[in-house]
RNA sequence: GGAGAGUUGGCUGAGCGGUCGAAAGCGGCGGUCUUGAAAACCGUUGUAGUGAAAGCUACCUGGGGUUCGAAUCCCUAACUCUCCGCCA
């Protein structure tokens, strides 16, 4: 959510700022609307106090004798008045909030405009692993090794599902597990939260309005509630109506959830196995940080994220999303992506984002500073730490071997109770 | 799923239709005393909107209602607790 008040104070640099995200805005209904909010509640506030004290004089007046009716009456006829402004102002707030809830955030100013074809590539680790062999994909690799089974989920569940079995399953858990130790280590706070959610926490989060249609939402639950796609989505709610201690900050949590989305018609032919599905694991970090500190949380996240990438051994770059490639929350997005061979592609494995103010205005997620004792919004930052789905292909692809077996990176045999090769 | 009880400021907890934004205690902050600390004593201490400010307005879980007037009465939703049922 947008400050209101920089919008009305400096609609001009809302505007140009949408406009890198691709968004042309009309503010001036708005501007009306704020002012005209304005407006009422002076006129509100005023026959309230008025209403107020000839309420409070009834008891005075009786104990005088005096002539309680006519108070009565007059209260009665100031009731009328307010209900009828109390309406309009409410009607005006909800049409600005309808409004501008559905605006993105604003963009750092240094990023560049447009979408994923103005993204710069910052920064690149490892090289494109050269092969003295045929390749396979990692679909007919896992198939072949038995550690991934395809045609049994769909029977079971239906399209863009699969099964993790054997040393697949043991695999995946041990990248897990492998992420979750590396945050211990680093003095993050462990967080199994509900998978379920209400829709506040979506809003929020800034996933609704507008991406409504994305998430899986339960059909017998009232008030509605839906499925979580990302952990993201219940850290950053953690907490929501809270004022936090400027010296608790910044709050460094991350958890491992399932990733549910709908992402209907998304699903291109191109991106075979894992790479696009209805479920995928994944482990999120997720800061809560002051304005002045932000920056630095975002620069931490995403050293953390690329270091998990690189002691995992992959190729993989750093990229600095343009504007209108950033999530519609974000203010600033890093995605890291890994080398997938045979798509020849690189993929997001992690997306590291920092939301500045938008999603605690939302939620109204403060913190005391300590110096002014005053409240301020907490800037909330969030990284993938990291999703299995894509690091999953990358590394069965990019350690395989020629007679179809798969090398386990080195930080992963620990987890797989020292096993170092999936074979047959 | 059935029955009942509850939800008040950072916390504990009073309030049961009028001057209650809310007693009291704890905690926090400032001060007195002290070489320093503790204790004691004094003062202060919610959030938000609006206004240049004084102030005004709203908020006692959320929403609706009754009333001139609601933390207090009624309805409703959410949540918590207890008992029963079912179940990992």
């Amino acid at each position: 959510m947008l400050d209101i008040n920089l919008i009305r104070e400096n609609p001009e640099f809302v505007k140009e700022s949408l406009k890198k995200k691709g968004w042309d805005v009309d503010l001036s209904e708005t501007i009306k609307l704020i002012d005209s909010r304005k407006d009422l509640i002076v006129k509100v506030d005023t026959l309230k106090n008025e209403k107020n004290k000839l309420s409070a004089s009834v008891p005075q007046v009786k104990k005088q004798g005096g002539d309680i009716n006519s108070i009565f009456d007059k209260v009665k006829e100031l009731n009328s008045k307010i209900e009828q402004l109390d309406e309009e102002l409410k009607n005006c707030e909800c049409k600005i909030n309808d409004f501008v809830s559905t605006l993105p955030n604003i963009p750092d100013e240094d990023l560049l405009p447009g979408e994923k074809e103005n993204n710069k590539v910052i920064k690149t680790v490892g090289e494109k692993p050269v092969f003295n062999f045929k390749t396979k994909d990692h679909v007919e690799l896992c198939e072949k090794l038995g550690i991934i089974d395809y045609s049994r989920a769909a029977k079971i569940s239906g399209r863009g599902t699969w099964i993790y079995k054997g040393l697949g399953a043991r695999l995946e858990w041990a990248l897990i597990n492998y992420f979750i130790s590396e945050h211990l280590n680093d003095g993050y706070e462990f967080i199994l939260p509900p998978h379920i959610l209400n829709y506040e926490s979506g809003y929020v989060a800034g996933q609704f309005p507008k991406f409504k249609q994305d998430v899986f939402w339960l059909e017998n639950q009232e008030p509605q509630k839906f499925i979580l796609p990302t952990a993201e989505t219940a850290l950053v709610n953690l907490h929501r109506n809270e004022i936090l201690e400027e010296d608790d900050l910044p709050k460094k949590y991350f958890a491992y959830t399932p990733c549910y989305r709908c992402e209907a018609g998304s699903y291109r032919t191109e991106e075979r196995g894992m790479i696009r599905g209805y479920q995928f694991n994944k482990v999120e970090m997720v800061h809560y940080a002051t304005e002045k500190n932000s920056k630095a949380s975002f620069e931490e996240l995403v050293k953390k994220a690329s270091s998990l990438v690189e002691k995992l051994g992959l190729h993989f770059q750093v990229s600095k999303l343009a504007a209108g490639d950033c999530s519609h929350s974000m203010a600033r997005t890093y995605d890291i992506e890994v080398w997938i061979p045979s798509m020849g592609i690189y993929k997001e494995v992690s997306s590291v984002s920092n939301a500045n103010d938008y999603q605690a205005r939302r939620g109204a997620i403060r913190y005391r500073d300590k110096e002014t004792h005053k409240t301020k919004y907490c800037h909330t930052l969030n990284a993938s730490g990291l999703a299995t789905s894509r690091l999953f292909p990358a590394i069965i692809e990019q350690y395989q071997n020629e007679d179809g077996s798969v090398t386990v990176p080195d930080v992963l045999v620990p987890f797989m109770g020292g096993i170092k090769v999936i074979k047959p």
